[in-house]
DNA sequence: TTACACTACATTGAATACAATGTCACCAAG
DNA sequence: CTTGGTGACATTGTATTCAATGTAGTGTAA
């Protein structure tokens, strides 16, 4: 996280200062609608600006930044209708993406997935229930060789990153019920080689959460700086 | 005041440049593989290499560029598998974003796909058709009040563009009939108002065309570079 | 002849310095 | 009290310059 001592190797800076920022800002350190103001992350770094600028082109074209010519850069921030999208891209590219990885999927793999859903069932905490929700889809993916799908799908959960926060934590632990059982259900017709079927069941449950999120509109009130 | 008869405004030299560039690319001038040199562009296009940098930094994060640090950047290229999933992706995502436009398209909008689609029919000249088609498609969904799904698909052309150009001049305009019909089927449902038939339609005629392009591994031959 | 190491060159990455632009507080006029 | 304008300040965009890295070509030894 934090520039180590030892000098990075040319040609890194940038990259080291996107991965930096872009953790803090799914880890939720900014918030969304937040200025963000290059001399500040050029010191924090102990670069210059212009690897810094590079950075936030680079996070600007995930969708985490927002950047206007002459003026600066803030923290990305989604109305309501613009996280809707952004689920229903993943309805339509996550079952896509399923079909690419299941191949991969051997037995033990799928049975880590199952360890995973069962290791969310007794986490109370919130931000670990959203680190372990993470995993277990992008794990799903792992296998894959693929262009652009996987980084693309990335992108989504990314950008909407902020907003399952809120909502992880606004519903508490009780209400993730549904959640639970709905990601057993996904490995089942995997461990049968179903794929019709999974990608179904995949769908369906980012649906249903999409539909979730919808009913607290709350949740989108207080970003919107952007 | 005095000054502003300077071909630019600050702050735009990286986006000129990044604009140039990608018409070059997507007009053919450049070939996938192709090195591409900072210092070229710069006196290109009079001016230093850092917006040069930044406009290929902007390039990469579209897919059209494939940058490598310390090493250089080149055209991107696609192997047919690659192209293939950008595909099969389209058929996933244009028709959720034809969902999105449909409610914008007005009769007269609709007329003028309609008038699109002969013209097509009666193009020989193969770059002509390689721009109308492209045009049908993102006029279709030029209404949509999309945060990226518009973005989205219009990388997916790009990126596919000089594969679609190859096989255009590979058949010849006597292959090119079947689209013209499907094209046409497009804009029925859209009169009618019947949005599912329209995704379904959609999805085939990309999905066919995928099916055409992967009976021409050929044309993926001389960019084996990347 | 071939494999390896070394040197010179070409190209990219980053830091500093400067120019252009946007922002905001302050002040005067209505 | 509000509105419009003017100035200084803060911040971004770009050019210049230098350092680090990759590559190709040559020469030498096995």
């Amino acid at each position: 996280m934090l520039a180590t001592d030892s000098p990075l190797k040319h040609g890194s800076t940038a990259v080291a200062i996107a991965d930096g920022l872009r953790h803090a800002i799914l880890h939720g350190d900014y918030r969304p609608g937040e200025r963000i103001v290059q001399d500040q992350l050029a010191s924090k770094y102990g670069g210059s600006r212009i690897p810094v600028r590079e950075a936030l082109r680079q996070l600007e074209s995930e969708g985490l930044v927002r950047l206007v010519a002459n003026t600066g850069a803030w923290v990305a921030s989604l109305t309501m209708a613009e996280c809707s999208e952004v689920y229903q891209t993943r309805e339509r590219l996550e079952p896509l993406l399923l079909r690419y990885s299941a191949q991969t999927l051997t037995a033990e793999k799928i049975s880590d997935l199952d360890r995973l859903a069962h290791k969310m069932e007794s986490s109370t905490d919130s931000e670990e229930f959203l680190e372990l929700d993470r995993e277990f889809h992008l794990s799903m993916y792992q296998g894959a060789t693929t262009l652009m799908l996987q980084e693309l799908v990335t992108r989504l959960w990314n950008t909407t990153q902020p907003y399952r926060r809120a909502y992880t934590k606004l519903v508490g632990s009780d209400n993730r019920r549904i959640f639970h059982s709905e990601h057993h259900m996904m490995v089942t017709p995997l461990r049968d080689g179903d794929l019709d079927l999974a990608e179904q069941v995949l769908r369906m449950h980012i649906r249903r959460t999409r539909l979730h999120l919808e009913r607290h509109p709350e949740i989108f009130d207080d970003e919107q700086l952007g």
